[in-house]
Parts: C-alpha cells; structure tokens; sequence
DNA sequence: TTCCAGGTGCATA
DNA sequence: TATGCACATGGA
C-alpha cells in the first residue's frame, strides 16, 4: 500500500487497502472513538493516534510513527490477500468487497489478554465500556487519554475492585490472570508455533479456545487461528454448512481447512460482514 | 419478562 | 470425550 511518512504523521495514499471504520469497528480493537464520519481517535497501549479522511486517503497522526505504522501492518499486501481469498468462496467475496479496508491490527498481548477475557459472553459495546473503565482505574494518566495497565497496574486490583467496575463472573478470572502472569515473557510467544500459543493461552483463568484464537490472532499476527464465537456460528451455518453444527470446535476445524494460514484474515471480513448485516436490518 | 452478547469452567455420565 | 448448566450485567 501507497504511504509516506512526514514528522508527526503517516499519509495513506490509498482509500481500498485502509478504512478506519471497517478496522476499527470490526471487533479486534476496544479502546477507539468516532470523531466524525470517517475521522477516529484510537489508543493501544500507551499509544494514541487520531486519523483523519483526506482527498486521497487518510492521515494518521502520533507521536509514534513507528509503533502506528506496525500496529496498522502497513507493510503488508492486503490485496493480494483478498485477490486470493475472494477465488476461495463466494460469500467470503461479498464479505471482502464489503469490508474492503480491514486490516488485522498488531495489538499488545497484555490488553489483549484481558480485553478478551472480558468479551466473554458480553456484547462488544458493553466490553469497551468495561476495558475503558479498566484503563481509567489502574492505567497511567497520559493527560487526555489513560494507558491500558500494565500488569503490575493490574495487580494492584482486588477481586473487589474488578466486581464493583462491572466485570461480572470474569472478575475472577481477571484476577487470576493477572497473579499467573506474575514473571512471563508474553514477547517469547510469538516464537511458539500454533499448537503452543494456544495451549498457554488456555492455561489462563478465563481463557478458552475462542479468547486464545483471538489473542493469537490480535497480539501474535497468528493467521493460523480462525475465532468462533456465536458470529461465526451464525454465518457458518447460513452459508458454509452442508447440514447444520453446534460444536464451535468442529466449526473452527473446517474453516481452518478451508482458509489455512489466511483463516485470520477470512475470519474478520466475515465477522464484520455478519455483524453490520445484522445491525442494519434491526435499524 | 425474556433473550442475547466476540464463552469459560466445572460437574456429570 | 461429550454434554449441560451456572455465571454478572445491561440493552433490546
């Protein structure tokens, strides 16, 4: 994809590869805010950028160059991807021309953890409401924004606290988490092959296959993963399914078959495509 | 009032 | 190994 870079900002040449609504409101990311129609303020970890829509594309601008240019993968070739994801399956064609701007996001693995942790069995308004409530109560005041915590932040919350902020039966696992992680490199997990990340994943309280497939795919970049959560379950079964499945597992399994390592990606233009389909037939 | 949301953990057979 | 239920909370 076409960009520069000039002192506190990167200029998107390019409005088919990059469209901040659809990357921003397809469900990997939390912590985001609408300004105006295509123009959004967005934090990741200590980081925050706000993008704007120009004639030709879209500016980004941060005090972090280096760290948006990652966090967006602009070194990436989403055309390509979508060249040879569209020849695979006809809805997936659809989903890709309606969500023709997705990239998947290079997020950090500690607020991913815990923001997933919290997506469980929760809608995503009401999780970015509680992840929001999570960076105001233990993150670093940066002056207009907050920092998602640390994990030493983290654990100067009680079970307590995290029940009283609204996190419900995840308040345990967040707990949980938060005392396991106590000493992990979570950097030396994206040297592990599928298999291992996900099984450390799921070593942690409040972490099952969907939450692991999701931090995989969000904080490791790892395609191999393909998320199903009762979206998937849906557009599974209205689109790919010869006979109707219930089992997530066994969902997950013939899509990885299908899509292999481009699952991650086909996974977020279908979860979007279902999602805003959904909302505008309720409107 | 009931159903549902980017599910997980645990008991039971 | 597979199935079923409880688990907080708030919006529709």
């Amino acid at each position: 994809m076409k960009y520069t870079i000039e002192k506190d900002k990167i200029i998107i040449l390019d409005k088919t590869e990059f469209n901040p609504k659809h990357i921003l409101e397809c469900g990997q990311i939390f912590r985001y805010k609408k300004l105006n129609n295509n123009d959004y303020v967005v934090v990741s970890g200590k980081e925050k950028a706000e993008i704007f829509e120009t004639e030709n594309g879209y500016e980004i601008i941060t005090k972090n160059i280096p760290y948006f240019a990652n966090f967006f993968d602009l070194s990436n070739d989403y055309n390509q991807i979508k060249n040879k994801l569209s020849t695979q399956n006809e809805t997936l064609k659809k989903a890709i021309e309606f969500g023709y701007g997705i990239r998947i996001l290079n997020q950090e693995p500690i607020e991913m953890i815990f923001s997933f942790i919290i997506s469980a069995n929760n809608n995503i308004k009401r999780i970015q409401t509680l992840v929001e409530k999570l960076a105001e109560k233990c993150g670093t005041n940066m002056g207009d924004y907050f920092a998602f915590p640390t994990l030493k932040q983290m654990q100067t919350l009680s079970l307590d606290d995290l029940k009283n902020m609204g996190m419900g039966f995840r308040a345990k696992y967040i707990f949980e988490t938060a005392k396991k992680l106590e000493g992990i490199d979570l950097k030396k997990l994206s040297e592990f092959d599928t298999e291992k990340q996900l099984e450390f994943l799921c070593s942690l309280s409040g972490v099952g296959p969907k939450v692991a497939d999701c931090i995989a795919l969000f904080a490791y970049h790892n395609m191999n993963c393909f998320p199903v959560d009762t979206w998937v379950e849906k557009i599974y079964n209205q689109y790919f399914a010869i006979q109707q499945i219930k089992n997530r597992n066994l969902i997950r399994k013939n899509l990885v078959a299908q899509f292999g390592n481009l699952s991650g990606y086909a996974q977020q233009y279908l979860f979007f495509y279902k999602r805003e389909l959904d909302k505008n037939q309720k409107k």
